[in-house]
Order: C-alpha cells, then sequence, then structure tokens
DNA sequence: TGAAAAGTTGAACGAAAACTCACATTCTCA
DNA sequence: TGAGAATGTGAGTTTTCGTTCAACTTTTCA
C-alpha cells in the first residue's frame, strides 16, 4: 500500500474554477486533518473525506499521496517566504532591531497558524534536489543580503555568511518556541521581547 | 495496515540476558534501518529482519510498532541526557564560555550520530502527556540550574528563566543545524565557533 | 442547443504491512 | 535432570490503505 504510483502519470490540471477549488479544499484538508489527529490519521480516502471530495478527485489532479505533500510544501513555502518578504522589507531603512523583530513576527505568526505543519512537510516530503526547501538554508542568502546595510553595526570582520548563519537559524528556532513551546512561566510578550535581544546580541558578537 | 493494536495488550517483560538482547537488536535495527534507507523502508516484519529476529519475537515485546518508536525514544532520551549530564558536569566551576562550548559540542555529537532519529521520532512517536518529552523543554530547569553560578555576568536583573530558554533553543538549533545543515561554504569549525559566541552574547544580553 | 471536454463519484481491487498463534528451542532451578 | 517457564520461530491471517475505473454530472463553446 505504500510504494506509489512510481509512474510520472499526467494528471488534469484545473482549468475551472470549482476545479480550484476542489484542489484547495484537498490541501486545507490536509491541514485541518494534521491540526486534528497528527500525522499518523493521514490516508488519502481521509483527506478526501474531510476535503468533501471523492477520492476519485484527488487521483485526478495528483499522482499520489506524495504529491498532495509535495503541493502543501510547496504552498507553504510560498507562504511563508511571501509573508517574511513583505516582512523585511516593511523594514527597509530602519534599524536592525527592527529588521529583527519584523522577522520575529513573520516567524511567530507562522508557527502559530500551523504548529506543526513544518516538521510534517520535513518529514513526507522526500528531500528533493533543487533549490533547498529548509528554511533555514533557503533564506541564507537573503538574509545575508538584508544584513548587509547593517554591516558597520556588527563586528569588524563582518563575515556576513555566519552571521546570516546565525540569524536563520535563531529566527526558525525562536519562531517555533515562542509561538509553540513557550514553559510554563514565561509569557510570549516578553519572550519575544528577550529573544529579540538576544539575536541582535548574537548577531553583533 | 497503520492503525495498530489499540489493545493495551501486556507483553513479556523481558528477565533472561537473551530477552534483552533481542530487545535492543530490536531498537539498533529501527536506527540501522533509518541510516540505510530512511524511514519510509522502515516495516515491523524489516526490523526483525535487520534485528536478526523473528517477527514473533517483536511482538513478544512490544504491542505494535508505535511502541518500538516510544521505547528507542525513550531510549534515546536516556543516552542524550546522559551526555549532556556529563557535559555539564565536566564544566563545572569553569567559565560560561566553556560550559556554552562543552554543551555545544554534546548536542553537534549528538545530532551528527542520527541526523534523522530526532524527527522521526517526534513524528512518529505520539505526542504524549505527562513530563515533556521536547529537549529544549526537558533541559529548561537543568540549564536554569547550570546558569546560577554565572548570574554575575548576565545581564543585571538576570532572569534565568529567560536565559535559560534562550540557551536551550539555541543548542538544539545550532546543534541540528552545525552538525547537518551546513550551508556550503561554511566549515564546521568556523560554524561551531560563530556559534558558541553567539549564545554566550544572546545570554549576556 | 447539443456534443465534447472537464469535472466528479465511490465501490472495489490488490498489494503491502501489521499482527497472531501453534509449535520448537533454550534456560532455570528445585 | 527434568519439568515448567521463558524465549524464539515464521508461515499464515487480517487489516489497512493507496489507487483504479467505469459510469455519472456539469460546464464550455461552436
Amino acid at each position: 500500500m505504500t510504494k506509489p504510483a512510481r509512474s510520472p502519470k499526467r494528471r488534469r490540471q484545473p482549468t475551472q474554477e470549482r476545479a480550484r477549488e476542489t484542489v484547495s479544499a484537498i490541501l486545507d484538508a490536509v491541514i485541518r486533518l494534521l491540526r486534528r489527529g497528527g500525522s499518523r490519521s493521514i490516508t488519502t480516502n481521509r483527506i478526501a473525506e474531510v476535503a468533501g471530495v471523492s477520492i476519485g478527485s484527488v487521483y485526478q489532479y495528483f499522482p499520489g499521496k506524495r504529491a498532495i505533500f509535495a503541493a502543501l510544501h510547496e504552498r507553504h513555502i510560498q507562504q511563508v517566504d511571501r509573508l517574511l518578504q513583505q516582512k523585511m522589507s516593511e523594514s527597509a531603512g530602519e534599524s536592525l532591531e527592527h529588521l529583527v523583530a519584523q522577522l520575529m513576527d513573520g516567524m511567530i505568526e507562522i508557527h502559530a497558524a500551523d504548529p506543526e505543519l513544518a516538521a510534517l512537510l520535513d518529514s513526507e516530503v522526500p528531500h528533493r534536489a533543487g533549490p533547498a526547501t529548509e528554511f533555514s538554508v533557503r533564506w541564507q542568502e537573503p538574509l545575508r543580503h538584508a544584513l548587509q546595510p547593517h554591516a558597520g553595526r556588527l563586528g569588524g570582520a563582518a563575515r556576513l555568511d555566519l552571521r546570516a548563519f546565525v540569524l536563520a537559524n535563531m529566527l526558525e528556532a525562536f519562531g517555533h518556541a515562542v509561538a509553540t513551546r513557550l514553559p510554563p512561566g514565561l509569557s510570549q510578550r516578553s519572550a519575544r521581547a528577550k529573544t529579540c535581544r538576544a539575536i541582535v546580541a548574537a548577531l553583533q558578537s
């Protein structure tokens, strides 16, 4: 049951509006299932059921289960990138602190929306070749670029690549942690403030 | 095939030495399968085969597949905790830098040993109630305690809980990143050094 | 307007995988 | 040393789940 269709069968491309709605209902259903029962309860038939669509329609647009996850992955990446790009542009010309705060807010927002999503997609979607899909790798270069204007405030040797590495991983870790792993006794407010300061300090180290 | 025995059937408790060897051969087999083919190739029959044990023996000690992962999870947590405890005690009385470096080395070592392990266990093992199993939550308190002696060097208000939160999450993120997500052009050596400095700076912020 | 194209349906198939069980082997200890 | 307990075996059963397909409905457009 697991080994899926190896055949790269062409599937229908949705052209009518209702078809596009079907496709997005399918992707949304995966998210809803994720929120409910965790990745264990996700089967193609269940996806169809939750999407309010027949199983046949699922296979009309996706050649197999992995393809559904892959499509969701892609959609998620696009949403994340769009949001962060916006946050970054909003803090163009502003201070380093402002940039970091904006990015952190974006990351918290993303992780709060679908806590398990990133983890599931990473584990279910085959690590394909091509452009890196992991956040901290994908954003390495854009972040390095965003740090450029603040190079003066960063330590002498600068090494922006190392600092982008630090920034990318701290954003990912703290975004997730502040949104979903806050230990008892810590408020999100104070954790957010603290992590922003920590990131700036780390960047300047 | 997925929904496993819901019944909380009692399974045999290994009392003889060979039985304990069987159990640990089973857990080791899961790791070996993980290193080889990725989580996709892990089936109970394959686990038995790789463990050099019959499938019957597997079900002698585990009520189902999840239970195998859960047991591996537990064993992994114990190994991780033992290693870090050792690193921590080795840097008792030493500087904050020394402590952070030791902990980072531990984390890198852990993630380098089985890059996929943590991800697999997180996605396969049901998030049970009871004591937290996630590293950054589990180590919050021990790390707060370890920071105590260095409170003087940390910012005035101290707030050791916030700093422990920062430390725990940076260790986890950077441990993973340095061991497995190093972007091209960065050496592990320089990344390690940089992240250690970043952590110290973040703690002092 | 009507026929072809696009979209939808869901029972049923088949293969993969979880799990059982009756029997064989090894160990323990009185 | 031998009987019962513990352990091990693996062919076979059962369940699950991905996937197909032939029939049906809706939309498009000439």
